[in-house]
RNA sequence: AAGCCUGUAGCCCAACGGAAGAGGCAAUAGUUUUAGAAACUAUUAAGUGUGUGUUCGAAUCACACCAGGCUUACCA
C-alpha cells in the first residue's frame, strides 16, 4: 500500500469538516489558551508560499496545546476594507464588495488546502455590517470619553462637564485650546459651540485642523507608517503637507502606558525597541529667551531641549521657517533674504528635503537674549529644525551636536566651548560626562548633573519648564475613501454630534462612482441623499443635520478584532464581558514585523481604552508575540548577449543586422561568468555566432559591440539551476521562442539567482496550490517548518522539499509495505524502541513549547530513521508517535491513527507523558580531556563520585602518558558531560 | 548615521560554556529499472566571518572590526 497523500488529505479535510473537529466552545473545564494570526488583507494576487508560514505555526502550535489539554482558541478571518478593493473599483468598476468576496473565497480555498484547524464558525470580516456596527459603537466611546491625566485613564466625558460644572476648568490639567481658563459659572454660560469645541479638546477620538500627508493621486490622508520616503507605501505616489479637517484618535495621552506596557509582555527587543522608538519620549526643558527685534512685535522665543546643561554653549538660535513668528522677527536688513528662504523652502517637497540633506538657512536679524549671562544670540532660521516637534525652535549648541556644529562651520558662526578638550574643533561631542567650563555658575559641574540645576534655575526664574515630550502625534484617523466604515457622527452648526447606539450599524450607500467629492472630501460627498438621511428626521440632529462624509482607516477594524473572535455573533454588545474575561489576552501572536508601530500600537491603545471605560479586563491585548521571518525568493536569471553597433557604420539592410539584432542569444552560467567582465571574449563568440544568426559578413563587423545583460526568469520554468529550454519558449507569449542558446559542456542551460524579496515582479513566486498537489499539505507544512527558525527570514528552495517528502514516506513504510501491505503489530516494545519514543517525545514537547519547529522537523526524521534501523513496527510505539506528529501533519497522522483501529479523531488524543525511565542510562562515555584537548575516552557509573573520578582518571594509562610524571593541578569533572585534567 | 538580528561543510540549518553534526538538499558509488525519473543503501565533506580577551574548556560570554539583512532616519 502507498502513501497517497492527495485522497488522505482530502478525506480527512472533509471529515474534520463534517465532525466540526475545530469548533471551539467559550465553555470549558480546560484552562484556555488563544492563539491568534495577524489580520490577513485578502488580496487579490493570492497566497505565495511565504504568506502561510506564521499560520502554519500557529496552526502547529495550536493543536499541540489541544493535546496537551487546553481549550484552544485559533480563528480567522478577514481585515476586508482598504485601499486595494477601492482602486480596483475605480479602475474596473467592480464594487469593491464583490471583489473582495471573490479574493477572501480564494483566499479561503488556499488555505483550506494546507489543513488548518481554524474554527471558521467565528470568522469575522471587517467590512460586514455585523462587524463594523460595533468598530462604530467602539469609535463612540473614544468620541464619549476623554483621558483623565490625574486618574490616568479614560473616563466617560460626563465627567469632564460635571467636573466644568462643578470648578471650572480649572479641575483637569488645561490642554492648549481654542478657550483659555474658565471658571463653572463662565462654563454654564457658554453657548453649545463653544462647549462642544472645548469638549472636543478632550475627546479621545476628536475632529480637528491639522497637517497631514495627503496623497493627491490616491485622493486620501495617509499616516505617518502609511508613507515612505515621502511617497505613498501604496503604490509610491508623493505626498504633500495639506491642512484639512481630520480625524484624529488622542494616542498620545497613551503614550507612558504605551511605554510601560512594553515591560509587562512578551515581544522580541528589536520590536519594543522599534515602538519605544516610534513613541520617541525624550524629558528636557522649554526655555523662554528674551527675543531683541526691530520690530519688537515678539516678546520672547520658546525652545525645547534635552540638554539644558549646555546653555552656556548656545551659539544661535534656529526657528523652523514654517512658524509665524518668523514673519515678525525678521530685520529690514534680512526681509528679503528670509522671503528668499521661505519660497525656497515651500519649493521643495518632503521628499527632496529627505533625500538631499544640504545645509541650509538665513539670519533673521533678531537676537534672543541667554537668560543667565544676557549673551545677544542671533536667530537663525533653517529646515533642519521641524515644525511639528517641541516648541519647532532650537537653542543650538554646535559643540555638542553634530548638526548644529555643521551649521555653524557652514555659516561660519563662532563655537563656544564648554566642554574643554573633549571638544577637537572638528567635530561636535555630544558626552554627557564631560566638565563644564566657560558655563558661570555651571563651570565644574559634570553635564550629567547640570542639568537639573539648570532647569530648577529655570524655574526659579520663570523662564522655563521642565517638559517631556513624545516623537509620535495623534493617529489620524480618517480617509477620504468610501471602502471603510463610515462615521457615526452628523456635523450640525460646525458641532460633531453621535449617532445614538440604536441607530448603528450606519451601512455604507452604494455609490455609482468612486471619485472623491469637493474640497478633498471622499466619495460619501458626493451622494447627498445619503450624507442627509438624517436632514429630515424628527431626531433632535434632524433639521439639517448631516452626516460625516470621511470613513475610518484601515486600521480602525483590526484594532479590536481579536475581541470579536471571542464572541462572534453576539448583537447586544461587541463581546460579552463574562466571554472576554474568560479568554483574555491573546496568548501567542505570531505575524510579520511590519505591524510594529501602525496595528500594534492602535490596537495596544483600544484595548486600554476598553480597559478604562470597563468593557474589559485586561489592558494589553497581546501577550506573547512570535514575528515570522520572511520566506525570500530564489529569483533565477538568464543571461543575454546583444549586439550594439554603431549603426550608421554598418550598411543595415545589407547586412541582414537589423532583423538579427533583436534576435536573443542567450548563454549558460559559465560562459556569462567568463565574459561578464571581458567585452572582448563575448565579442569573439558573437562573432562565431553571426552566421548562424544569418548575419553576412561585413567589413564594418569589427565595430560590433556585445553587451551583457541579465534578467529575471519565471522560477517555475527552472529545475534547481537548470533552464527548461521548451518551456521558456513558449513564456511570455512565446516572446523568447526564436532565442538562441549556449549551452554549458552537457548540454544544459544554468541560470545565476539571488535571494530576494519574493514578489510577482521578479518571477520568484511560488504557489502553494502547487506545491500542495505535487507532495501533499503535510509535506508541505513540514517543509516550511524545515527551513529553519520561524523568527528568521529564509528563501525558499523548492528542491529541498523532497527530502521531507521522503520522511513521510519512510513513515508511512513502518506501517504499510508496498508490497507486503499491513505491516504495523501488536508485539511488546523493546526497551531501545521506547528508549526512541521517549528521547523523541521529551525533544519535540521542548521544540515545540519553544517554537523551534525546525528542529522538531529532523527530530521526527531522526525518530523514523531509528525505528526503521531498529525495524519496530510495533502499535504501541507508532501510536504515540502519531500523536507526536499530529501537529506538524494532521492529515497522515489521522488516517494511520485511524488504519490501527483508533474509533475517536486523533485531534482529540493526549499528548504522551515523557517517562525519564527509559531514557536514563547507568553509565556514560566520558571524554577526557588533557588540558582542554581530548585525549582518551572512559566508561562510568553515572553516579560515580569526585574522588573516585580522580582516582580512575589517574590510573589510566593514556592519562598516565600526558602527564609524564608530573602532578595534575585540578581535575574537572562535569557530571554527563566530561572529564578533563589540568597540568 | 544609529539600533537590532545573522555569519558553522557546495547549499539550508543543529549543537542549555563541555568530544563541532542532529536532520535535509546537492555530490559520488551501488541496488532496482528497457531507459530516464523515482525509490532504496552507502560514502564524502566544515573547525564555526576576522582579531583580542574571560575560562580548566568558547561556535556559544565580552570587546573591536568585516560582511549581509531588517528597522528608524534631521525629534533638538
Amino acid at each position: 500500500m502507498e502513501y497517497k497523500f492527495r485522497e488522505i488529505e482530502k478525506k480527512w479535510q472533509q471529515h474534520w469538516k463534517e465532525t466540526n473537529a475545530c469548533k471551539v466552545s467559550n465553555q470549558s473545564e480546560k484552562p484556555k489558551y488563544y492563539v491568534l494570526d495577524m489580520f490577513p488583507y485578502p488580496s487579490g494576487a493570492g497566497l505565495h508560499v511565504g504568506h502561510p508560514l506564521g499560520y502554519i505555526a500557529s496552526d502547529i502550535y495550536s493543536r499541540f496545546k489541544r493535546l496537551k489539554g487546553f481549550n484552544v482558541l485559533h480563528p480567522m478571518g478577514y481585515d476586508a476594507f482598504g485601499l486595494p478593493a477601492e482602486q480596483y473599483a475605480i479602475e474596473h468598476g467592480i464594487h469593491p464588495a464583490v471583489s473582495t468576496e471573490n479574493n477572501i473565497e480564494n483566499f479561503r480555498k488556499q488555505l483550506d488546502n494546507i489543513g488548518f484547524c481554524y474554527d471558521w464558525d467565528r470568522e469575522v470580516r471587517t467590512c460586514d455590517p455585523r462587524y463594523y456596527k460595533w468598530t462604530q459603537w467602539i469609535f463612540l466611546q473614544l468620541f464619549n470619553s476623554f483621558y483623565n491625566r490625574s486618574a490616568n485613564k479614560a473616563e466617560p466625558i460626563a465627567n469632564l462637564i460635571k467636573a466644568f460644572e462643578a470648578e471650572g476648568s480649572l479641575v483637569v490639567d488645561r490642554r492648549p485650546s481654542t478657550v483659555d481658563q474658565f471658571t463653572a459659572d463662565e462654563w454654564k454660560n457658554f453657548d453649545e459651540v463653544t462647549k462642544q469645541s472645548i469638549l472636543m479638546d478632550y475627546r479621545l477620538a476628536y475632529c480637528g485642523y491639522g497637517e497631514v500627508n495627503w496623497c493627491e493621486a490616491l485622493g486620501t490622508v495617509l499616516a505617518n507608517d502609511e508613507v515612505v520616503n515621502g511617497v505613498s507605501e501604496r503604490g509610491s505616489f508623493p505626498v504633500v503637507k495639506k491642512k484639512l479637517r481630520q480625524w484624529y484618535l488622542r494616542i498620545t495621552e497613551y503614550a507612558d502606558r504605551l511605554l510601560e506596557g512594553l515591560d509587562c509582555i512578551e515581544f522580541s527587543d528589536a520590536m519594543k525597541e522599534m515602538q519605544t522608538n516610534w513613541i520617541g519620549k525624550s524629558s528636557g526643558a522649554e526655555i523662554d529667551f528674551e527675543v531683541k527685534s526691530q520690530k519688537l512685535k515678539v516678546k520672547s522665543l520658546r525652545v525645547y531641549t534635552t540638554r539644558p546643561d549646555t546653555i552656556f554653549g548656545v551659539d544661535f538660535m534656529v526657528v523652523a521657517p514654517e512658524l509665524d513668528i518668523v514673519e515678525e522677527m525678521k530685520s529690514a536688513g534680512q526681509a528679503a533674504a528670509v522671503d528668499e528662504y521661505l519660497a525656497y523652502v515651500k519649493s521643495r517637497s518632503e521628499r527632496e528635503r529627505m533625500a538631499e540633506k544640504k545645509i541650509s538657512g538665513v539670519f533673521t536679524g533678531a537676537y534672543a537674549i541667554n537668560p543667565f549671562d544676557g549673551r545677544e544670540i542671533p536667530i537663525w532660521i533653517s529646515e533642519y529644525v521641524l515644525a511639528g516637534y517641541g516648541t519647532g525652535a532650537i537653542m543650538a549648541v554646535p559643540c555638542g551636536d553634530e548638526r548644529d556644529h555643521k551649521f555653524a562651520q557652514h555659516f561660519n558662526i563662532p563655537i563656544t566651548n564648554i566642554i574643554g578638550k573633549h571638544y577637537n574643533g572638528e567635530e561636535a561631542n555630544p558626552t554627557k560626562d564631560a566638565i563644564l567650563v566657560n558655563s558661570d555658575f555651571l563651570n565644574g559641574m559634570v553635564m550629567r548633573d547640570a542639568v537639573d540645576v539648570v532647569i530648577n534655575k529655570l524655574e526659579e526664574k520663570g523662564t522655563g519648564t521642565r517638559k517631556v515630550n513624545y516623537k509620535m502625534r495623534d493617529a489620524a484617523f480618517s480617509r477620504q475613501r468610501y471602502w471603510g466604515e463610515p462615521f457615526p457622527i452628523i456635523w450640525k452648526d460646525g458641532v460633531a454630534y453621535p449617532l445614538s447606539e440604536n441607530e448603528l450599524p450606519l451601512t455604507l450607500p452604494e455609490v455609482k462612482n468612486y471619485s472623491p467629492g469637493p474640497e478633498g472630501e471622499g466619495p460619501l460627498a458626493n451622494i447627498n441623499d445619503w450624507v442627509n438621511s438624517y436632514a429630515a428626521t424628527n431626531t433632535p440632529l434632524g433639521d439639517g443635520g448631516a452626516l460625516e462624509t470621511n470613513t475610518m482607516p484601515g486600521y480602525a477594524g483590526s484594532s479590536w478584532y481579536f475581541l470579536r473572535y471571542m464572541d462572534p455573533h453576539n448583537n447586544k454588545a461587541f463581546c460579552d464581558r463574562n466571554v472576554s474575561d474568560y479568554w483574555g489576552q491573546v496568548d501567542l501572536y505570531i505575524g510579520g514585523t511590519e505591524h510594529a508601530v501602525g496595528h500594534l500600537l492602535y490596537s495596544r491603545m483600544w484595548t486600554k481604552a476598553l480597559y478604562d471605560l470597563g468593557f474589559i479586563g485586561h489592558d494589553e491585548p497581546y501577550k506573547k508575540l512570535v514575528n515570522q521571518g520572511m520566506i525570500q525568493g530564489s529569483s533565477r536569471f538568464v543571461h543575454r548577449i546583444t549586439l550594439r553597433a554603431d549603426v550608421s557604420s554598418i550598411d543595415v539592410e545589407a547586412s541582414g543586422f537589423k532583423m538579427s539584432s533583436n534576435k536573443n542569444i542567450l548563454v549558460s552560467k559559465s560562459i556569462f561568468e567568463k565574459i561578464k567582465d571581458d567585452s572582448n571574449l563575448a565579442k569573439q563568440i558573437l562573432i562565431k555566432l553571426l552566421p548562424e544568426l544569418g548575419i553576412s559578413e561585413h567589413e564594418k563587423l569589427k565595430d560590433i559591440e556585445a553587451v551583457v545583460s541579465i534578467f529575471h526568469v519565471d522560477v517555475n520554468l527552472v529545475d534547481g539551476y537548470e533552464l527548461d529550454i521548451e518551456a521558456f519558449k513558449r513564456w511570455r507569449n512565446s516572446e523568447y521562442s526564436d532565442a538562441k542558446f549556449l549551452f554549458e559542456e552537457d548540454g544544459k542551460y544554468i541560470c545565476s539567482s539571488e535571494v530576494e524579496k519574493m514578489s510577482k515582479s521578479k518571477f520568484n513566486t511560488v504557489n502553494p496550490d502547487m506545491i500542495v498537489d505535487k507532495y501533499g499539505a503535510d509535506t508541505f507544512r513540514m517543509y516550511e517548518m524545515f527551513l529553519g527558525p520561524v523568527e528568521i527570514s529564509k528563501p525558499w528552495d523548492t528542491k529541498g522539499i523532497e527530502g521531507v517528502h521522503r520522511f513521510l514516506k519512510k513513515l508511512w513504510r513502518l506501517f504499510y509495505d508496498d508490497v507486503k501491505g499491513k505491516v504495523w503489530n501488536e508485539e511488546k516494545a523493546s526497551d531501545a524502541e521506547l528508549k526512541v519514543l521517549h528521547k523523541t517525545i521529551k525533544k519535540i514537547e521542548e521544540d515545540t513549547e519553544r517554537f523551534s519547529f525546525n528542529t522538531g522537523v529532523s527530530t521526527f526524521m531522526i525518530a523514523v530513521n531509528e525505528l526503521t534501523d531498529l525495524k519496530c513496527n510495533k502499535k504501541e510505539i507508532l501510536e504515540q508517535l502519531l500523536i507526536l506528529l499530529t501537529p506538524y501533519a494532521p492529515h497522515v497522522s489521522e488516517e494511520l491513527w485511524s488504519a490501527l483501529g483508533n474509533s475517536g479523531s486523533i485531534l482529540d488524543a493526549s499528548f504522551p507523558k515523557f517517562e525519564a525511565k527509559y531514557v536514563t542510562e547507568s553509565t556514560k562515555d566520558y571524554p577526557v580531556a588533557i588540558n582542554g584537548k581530548t585525549r582518551t575516552e572512559l566508561t562510568l557509573d553515572l553516579n560515580i563520585t569526585q574522588q573516585e573520578v580522580e582516582q580512575i582518571v589517574l590510573n589510566n594509562e593514556v592519562v598516565q602518558k600526558w602527564l609524564e610524571g608530573k602532578e595534575p593541578r585540578k581535575i574537572i569533572y562535569v557530571r554527563n558531560k566530561m572529564i578533563n585534567v589540568v597540568v
